[in-house]
DNA sequence: GTGAAAGCGCTAACAT
DNA sequence: ATGTTAGCGCTTTCAC
C-alpha cells in the first residue's frame, strides 16, 4: 500500500511538503504542488484515514443510528444525511439498531463509543435513560432527526400540530365519525411521536365536540400489513363504520385502503382516508396526506452537525421544526350524506 | 478523552498489560484482568480505532456499495450483513450511490480508497470497467451480492433459471399468454439480472413451443408504481389480453395486481399474477413468487469475507448460488377456460 | 517554500 | 506475568 513515503521519495520532496501540497495548505509552490498531485495519483496514493486521524483527532466520519433500515421514513432519512456527507468527503457508519438480533447493547457500549466518528444522527429512537447518558457523555456533536428526546435537540415536523390539522381537515370534509389509526412501532420509533399524533388527532375532535371513539382507535404499528389487517377486522365489525380514517403514516393509510378495497368500498364514497408522510407510493394511490420531507430533514441534520465541526458561525443549538403541508388528493371527500 | 494511558497509570501497570488485558489476550492474571476491565469501564475507556488500526493495519470497518438504499432487496441484505458485523464488532460503512446528486465517482476515488475498510460487499451494480478495476485494485476481499459481475465471485440466485422455473409453473397451469414486466432499474442495478431473468421467462416459452410476444414484453424498471402504471397501460389496449403476468420482483407483480384492481379484474380468476423475492408485502397480497432469502445472503457474504479476513480454512475462492423457491399463494390459478 | 522531528494512541516483539 | 520500546502513517510545530 503506497505510503507518503513513497510519494515523497518520487517527488524528491519531504513528506512534510507532500501532506501540505496534497491538502492545498499555503507554503507550497504552484510548480511544486502540480508535480506532487500528479505524482500521487500516478501512484494512486490516499493518506491513511486512521493515520491522519490519529495526528488530527478527526475521523471524517459521522455515525448514524437508526431504529430499522427498511421504513421509508429512515431510508429517505438515511440517503439525505448521506448525500451531504459525501459532499463534505465524509463517511457514514450505520449502526442498524433492529436488525434481527441486533443488540443494541453492544452498539452503545462498543461500536459507537469506539471513538469512531466525530458526529452522531440518531434517527427517531427511543432511548433508555442510560443509552441517551452514554451517547451525551461522549461529547460529539449530535441530534436526533423524528421523535424528540429530553436533552438532545432534534429536527422534526410539530407532530401533535400536524396530526391535529389533519383531523381538521377531514373534520372540515363534514366528517363526524372518524377513527385513528396509531400505536406503536415494533421497531423502536420514538413512542412520542404515536402519542403526540394521538393527542393531536384528539385535541381536533375535542375542539369540533366531537367525542372520540375507544373502538375506533387503532394499533396498525406503522406497518402496511399490520394496518390492512386492524382495519379489515374494523369493517368486519356490525354496527355503524366510521366515515373517515386518519393514518399516522401513509404506509398505514395505505394499507387501509387496501383492506377497503378488500370490504368492496369505494374511497372516497364510502370512506375517507389519510395520512402523513408523503410516501413514494402515496401519489399513485391518491393519497391525501400531511407532507413531509424527510430527504430534507436529513440534509439538514448532517448539515448542522458539519458546522458544529467546523465550527462555523452557524451552529444552532436549539431543536429545529421540519414543515410539512396538507396535500389534497383523491381519498378525501365530504361524506356521504 | 481518556486513554490507555489513563488506565495504566489508575491500575499501576503497563500499557502493554492494559492492551493485553482488555482485548482478552494470554499472559495476565485474571486478578489483575478483572482490575483492570473494572477501572476501564468506570473510567469508560474504549481503544481508539484509528490508533489500534495504525498498529494493526485492520480497521475493524466493512465497506457496504449499494445503488440505492431504499429497496427492499437492499435494505433486507444490508440488514443480514449488519447483524453478521456487529457480533463480529464490525463497523460498517455505507457508500450509497443512488443519492440524488450522489456522484459515484467521488465514492471509488476517495472514500473507499480511503484504507478505512478492510473488505468490500457490493451490492449488485452495474461496475464500469474502471470502477471494477479501481475496486480490486485495492486488494481487499470482496463479493457481490445480487447480479454477477466478470471478475468478481458473487452471491446470488440462478436468475435464469429461476425465471424459467417461475414461468413454467405458468404455464404447467395451462397459461400460453403471458406478459412478462421486466426491464432496467433506474438506479443502478446490474443490468445482468433483468436480462437473464428475460431469457429465462422465454427460455420456458420456446421450450412449450409459445410464441413470445414484443407487446407483452413490459418495463416496470423494479418499480411498484411504474409497473402499476405499465401494465394499466396493457389492460387498456384493445385486443386480446395475457391471461398471466410473471414480474421481475415483486414490487413489481404487487403493481400488476393493483392495476388489475384498478381495471376490476379478479386476481387470479382474470389474470394470474407471480414475481420473484418473497417481499415482505406479498403474503398480504397473497403473491405467488419465487421466493428468495436476501438478508442470508447479505450474512454469508459478510461471513466469507470475516473467514477471509481470519485466514480461516473456509475460504470461498468462487461464487454461491443462494437457494430460491416456489412460493404458491392465491395470485395464480388455471386460467379461465 | 521546504525540511526535521516530535507526537497522535495504540500493538507487538522482545526483555525481564 | 509484566514492562520497554519501536514502529504504524500521518500532521504540525519549529527551524531554516
Amino acid at each position: 500500500m503506497t505510503s507518503i513515503d513513497d510519494v515523497a521519495q518520487a517527488s524528491g520532496v519531504s513528506i512534510a511538503t507532500v501532506s501540505r501540497a496534497l491538502r492545498g495548505l499555503p507554503n507550497v509552490s504552484e510548480p511544486t504542488r502540480q508535480r506532487i498531485r500528479g505524482i500521487a495519483d500516478q501512484l494512486g496514493y490516499v493518506a491513511s484515514s486512521n493515520a491522519s486521524g490519529l495526528a488530527t483527532g478527526r475521523t471524517l466520519t459521522m455515525g448514524v443510528v437508526a431504529p430499522s433500515v427498511s421504513r421509508w421514513f429512515y431510508t429517505t432519512v438515511i440517503e439525505g444525511i448521506d448525500s451531504v456527507l459525501r459532499h463534505a468527503n465524509y463517511d457514514m457508519i450505520l449502526y442498524n439498531l433492529a436488525s434481527r438480533g441486533g443488540d443494541r447493547e453492544r452498539v452503545f457500549h462498543r461500536s459507537i463509543l469506539r471513538k469512531r466518528t466525530d458526529a452522531l444522527i440518531a434517527l427517531c429512537l427511543d432511548f433508555t435513560a442510560d443509552e441517551r447518558d452514554q451517547l451525551l457523555s461522549i461529547g460529539h456533536p449530535m441530534i436526533m432527526i423524528g421523535g424528540p428526546v429530553r436533552g438532545i435537540r432534534h429536527i422534526g415536523i410539530d407532530e401533535r400540530g400536524v396530526a391535529r390539522s389533519a383531523t381538521e381537515y377531514l373534520i372540515g370534509l363534514g366528517h363526524r365519525h372518524i377513527a385513528h389509526l396509531g400505536g406503536d412501532d415494533d421497531e423502536g420509533l420514538n413512542r412520542q411521536v404515536p402519542l403526540e399524533r394521538r393527542r393531536g388527532f384528539l385535541d381536533a375532535l375535542r375542539d369540533a365536540g366531537i367525542e372520540s371513539h375507544d373502538d375506533w382507535m387503532l394499533t396498525g404499528r406503522f406497518s402496511l400489513t399490520a394496518s390492512r389487517d386492524v382495519v379489515n377486522e374494523l369493517l368486519d365489525r356490525p354496527g355503524p363504520r366510521p366515515t373517515a380514517i386518519f393514518a399516522n403514516s401513509d404506509e398505514m393509510a395505505i394499507g387501509a385502503m387496501l383492506a377497503a378495497l378488500d370490504h368492496g368500498l369505494s374511497i372516497p364514497g364510502d370512506l375517507s382516508i389519510m395520512g402523513i408522510d408523503n410516501h413514494d407510493l402515496s401519489e399513485s394511490f391518491g393519497l391525501t396526506t400531511m407532507a413531509q420531507d424527510p430527504f430534507e430533514q436529513g440534509a439538514l441534520g448532517a448539515r448542522i452537525l458539519l458546522d458544529d465541526l467546523n465550527g462555523g458561525p452557524l451552529k444552532r443549538k436549539t431543536s429545529v421544526r421540519a414543515p410539512a403541508q396538507l396535500l389534497e388528493r383523491t381519498s378525501t371527500a365530504p361524506p356521504r350524506s
